[in-house]
DNA sequence: GCCAACGTTGGC
DNA sequence: GCCAACGTTGGC
């Protein structure tokens, strides 16, 4: 069996959500902008890694669905767009600082998976997600709860 | 290199 | 909308 990574990575599903994802297919992960999530876009991400997609910031906050990188880390160029929200005079063509992956809609779970069900959860409640203080956009995630969350969401 | 001030994230 | 917990910035 081949290693590969797991991830989750939120999303505020008023800005980008899994039906949105659904609809296009694949997206640019664009508008990263701290340096750790990078990080792990940029080194550690590799095609076909599984991605848990998260709502943040939302009524229904949770796990909602899955997707999968098919794109490896190229610069995020709407930190060139002084229009962007996401622009930041720092990066250029020159030296990109921010980067992003490609992912691609595999499925949308029949249910969310809630942040509150995970942390009652024995098992869920160790992954990063549910730790007190936890703002990390893109963490990684264990196959053993990977395997949970898709026994309880497909 | 310290750290106060500030800005952001994201659950509640 | 509040605010705790972070991350970043910039003066010193």
């Amino acid at each position: 069996m081949t290693t590969h990574g797991i991830w989750l990575m939120k999303s505020e599903p008023s800005c980008y959500s899994i039906d949105d994802l659904k609809k296009q297919k694949t997206t640019s992960w664009d508008g990263v902008r701290n340096y750790q999530a990078r990080n792990y876009m940029r080194d550690t991400m590799k095609l076909h890694d599984d991605v848990l997609f998260y709502h943040s910031n939302t009524d229904q906050i949770g796990i909602v669905g899955l997707a999968k990188v098919c794109k490896l880390a190229h610069p995020d160029i709407t930190a060139w767009d002084p229009k962007s929200d996401h622009f930041d005079p720092k990066s250029t063509k020159e030296n990109p600082i921010w980067m992003m992956v490609d992912v691609e809609f595999v499925q949308k779970f029949k249910r969310v998976i809630t942040l509150q069900e995970i942390k009652m959860h024995e098992q869920l409640q160790h992954m990063l997600v549910a730790r007190k203080g936890m703002r990390l956009s893109i963490q990684p995630v264990s196959p053993e709860h990977l395997a949970i969350i898709k026994e309880m969401g497909i």
